[in-house]
DNA sequence: AAATAAATTGAGATACCGTATCGTTGAGAG
DNA sequence: CTCTCAACGATACGGTATCTCAATTTATTT
């Protein structure tokens, strides 16, 4: 169960942690934000302040649980951490998020940082544009 | 002068606008944020305020003269357009910047988007890592 | 199972970046 | 020069995220 995950965290079996955790497998959007978790759990008639999930957010972060990215329209958004990286782009209209890997791009970072003297920690890359997709429209 | 630039922005030439797009071409940090600005007024004894700075940051961005960026690091970075689009590498622990471009990166991002059915707009690469520069040191 | 020490929680206060408001000032057209 | 409206500075405000603190809960030790 999620149990052990939090376990192995290094972290105490408590139920917030466990219903966030539950909460992130079973979401039907990979990519959420604080607001967006604290609103599910509120849905689900789950007593969870505010301040703890962006704290439980934050540890899950630092334990490798989640990742975190920030994306241009402000807050930032959690994912699960699938172990392989990936990057990410995203629908400026309907907030639509897909995600891709390219090893070609990977590559060259590596190669750019190596020419321009950085020890490469992470990066972040973005595509922001329109996606075709019957449903797209703003949100409300 | 910066008047000329400023009025063909469609903007009236005011003493701020002047003063900031001065200070922006002559700063020793291409990229710098709103307070970095502000501080930088502060500095040389000129009355702007500080809504005037970001007003005037953003005027600017619409009009094209700057573009606006988002490092990790929080607040957002401005810098003035070049013209070429270029991306960013950014030492975690000093915070300098450089810029690269890379056309091979470029073309990947076309044709992913493509792949996944979106119409491009933009996109934001930032790699992250540690310099070697000797100076390189925690800012206070 | 009860006691204990330490970590975690929720509510609210607080911090931070950036924007909106508003009365005053000043650019620039006529 | 006059007049109009954009732009200004000060300050209040908004949204996101963090901090504080008393009360609770966990997990370990009797
Ligand atoms: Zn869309
Ligand atoms: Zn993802
Ligand atoms: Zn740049
Ligand atoms: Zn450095």
């Amino acid at each position: 169960m999620e149990d052990q995950e939090i376990r192995k965290a290094g972290l105490k079996v408590t139920a917030p942690r466990v219903k966030i955790l539950e909460l992130l497998e079973n979401s039907e959007q990979r990519h959420v934000s604080a607001e967006d978790v604290y609103r599910m759990l509120l849905s689900a008639n789950e007593d969870i302040g505010l301040a703890t999930v962006y704290r439980v957010l934050t540890q899950f972060e630092e334990a490798g649980l989640v990742e975190k990215h920030h994306f241009e329209d402000g807050h930032s958004v959690f994912e699960l951490n699938k172990g392989k990286h990936h990057d990410h782009i995203v629908c400026v209209t309907c907030g639509r998020v897909k995600e891709f890997v390219d090893e070609t791009i990977e590559d060259r970072q590596k190669k750019i940082a190596d020419e321009l003297g950085f020890q490469i920690s992470e990066h972040d890359l973005v595509i922001y544009g329109k996606c075709l997709d019957d449903a797209c429209e703003r949100k409300p």
